[in-house]
DNA sequence: TAATATTGCGCAATCGTTTGTGCAATATAA
DNA sequence: TTATATTGCACAAACGATTGCGCAATATTA
């Protein structure tokens, strides 16, 4: 049913019932009997509005584009639910672009919710380029995660050099020195973070000859492939610093087939938590990244920029959480 | 920039640019010559036409609306990719609703869908309702994972009887009687498909005395307490079936706790697979869902709907996955 | 050359809302 | 009773595309 069905039925102008509808009575001087009757209408008609029509005419469409690698990583699942609970609580609703890690559907995934005319935009990319991004002119736009420090684009990340330097000096409180560091997507701000923490800790430490880094990607085959190269070293790291969930279960995988014992014989500790890593043998312990606040962060930083404003980006801290697969060692002498 | 300014600066109309630039220039004879000129002028102004005002004079958005109980349950996210890409793949885009569980927040985000009028609905329904569902006329909906037997709602799910007829069968050829069954939540077609198949497998072979069905639903909280319920049993179990990941997860937790060794105190199935099942020790033995296919052929069906024929409801056959979780035991006499 | 066919394009309505403005009818003031 | 204010509502123009139809200009045929 259509306003102007309804206006019909009621023998009135659409203006006069799109006015009592939007609740704007009052403005326009409609007489309260009139307002009843189009509401009581309404209803009975379980009437509304075609959300076209309106954002057409409203020049708004109340929808954020989502941009995202891969829903089905854990760590982006967690964001998209707070980021879609987030919104929906502000009136918004969100359409969902998965990239698969692929640039170009990056790009396409851009230009398909501008042509949808989205109020603004969240985006987790993919970090290689970001040349089309900065392309969008008269358009809210909130990085997540990876971002880009020469560019005005906002963001809101979690504090990776931060994370890596906790992570490493636990680990050298432990008495570990030959610790190896698998990272994850070459020249993406957050690895880059994460690997200057790991190694300013390290040559804070005097430990600079056994800076190891190793690794090129965000993946369990990395992890797994990094592991087996690093276990083929004349001298094998007592402890394994992984960059990211994925990493960290290739690691796990490459461990368990050398039947090397975690963490009698490697420690471990990943970057990025998971709810599993509680289940695992042992149980991981882990720089926790905090994805609630990160979503809502994101999400309050996208509505200033709607308003108008300038609002700060966010480097969010980390949270340690000690698990079981970091042992102490005896240093040598 | 708008058709019209794109159109006066051609000093063509807007009849003549669209329909170039929507690629019907054969049909309305538009010259050679004059559609180079239009195709040229819109690349250099990278034109892309307001979709909101296509879809509106089209009545057709070119959209799905997507709704999924908890985006962060591993299950519904790779349900949630395979949908988005598939989705792409046909043009259309994927308006994302999390209920978090809450049927208030189904029937919200089921107007709020309609009232964008996306042109089909992907609905993994709560499940304890369903009143709103079926009070949607005229719109393709094709519902995933949970169902609802008495009604004409066309669906994709798995075959929740056969898989667990699959698993309690295993952990009966292994010398398993005493079989518990952790279920979900009470009243939903897989739980209660699940739990028939696991019944009628127990009574198939004699052992309808052992039938045990506990909990009440998907989370962890109720693995970890129906595992304590189960553990505090005069005769505990030999085995658990638990009926999703996260009732494994927390099975999982209780019995560590309880320092019970598993397989060789408890053995354990659980059905719905995850990739850290892989990594957990043991290495849960699971009956996975194939959620690519489940995806896929809820797009499918979805579409079918849409071109206006009557497709047919689908339950795809669960893999099982041999780890390491059960172990065969020596019946008493 | 005149009649007809074809080519090439534009007019204007339409999709379903919102909203600035105008105009009666009624109420109030003089 | 007349002049002015107020109340209550509707007209019609947007928003930005698509499309049935019509109408010149040119090409073809007789």
């Amino acid at each position: 049913m259509t306003l102007k069905e309804l206006a019909e039925e009621l023998n009135m102008s659409t203006t006069t019932v799109s006015r009592v509808l939007t609740g704007q009575e009052k403005k326009y001087r409609i007489s309260d009997k009139t307002a009843d009757k189009v509401r009581a209408m309404a209803k009975v008609h379980q009437f509304a509005p075609n959300q076209i029509a309106r954002n057409l005419r409203l020049q708004k469409t109340n929808t954020i584009g989502l941009i995202i690698p891969d829903i089905s990583n854990p760590f982006f699942a967690n964001l998209a639910r707070t980021v879609e609970v987030e919104l929906r609580k502000r009136g918004k609703m969100v359409l969902l672009c998965d990239t698969k890690d692929e640039t170009e559907l990056e790009r396409e995934s851009l230009s398909l919710l501008m042509g949808r005319k989205v109020d603004g935009l969240l985006i987790a990319p993919i970090g290689k380029e970001h040349h089309h991004l900065i392309q969008q002119p008269e358009i809210p736009i909130v990085l997540i995660d990876r971002y880009f420090e020469d560019q005005d684009l906002s963001f809101v990340t979690t504090d990776n050099f931060l994370g890596a330097c906790i992570a490493t000096d636990f680990l050298i409180e432990k008495g570990h020195r030959n610790i190896a560091c698998i990272q994850g997507l070459l020249k993406t701000t957050p690895n880059e973070g994460r690997v200057s923490g790991y190694k300013k800790t390290m040559l804070d430490n005097g430990l600079s000859d056994y800076i190891k880094v190793i690794g090129e990607d965000y993946s369990i085959a990395n992890g797994y492939e990094s592991t087996k190269t690093l276990l083929s070293l004349p001298e094998v790291p007592t402890a394994i610093f992984s960059l990211n969930n994925q990493i960290s279960m290739g690691v796990m995988k490459a461990l368990k087939e050398h039947r090397l014992e975690v963490p009698g014989e490697v420690s471990l500790i990943s970057f990025d938590d998971q709810p599993y890593f509680d289940l695992l043998s042992p149980p991981l312990t882990a720089i926790k990244q905090p994805m609630s606040e990160i979503g809502r962060a994101a999400v309050a930083t996208l509505f200033e920029l709607l308003e108008g404003n300038h609002p700060p980006n966010q480097m969010l801290k980390p949270l340690f959480v000690e698990r079981s697969s970091v042992a102490p060692i005896y240093q040598k002498p």
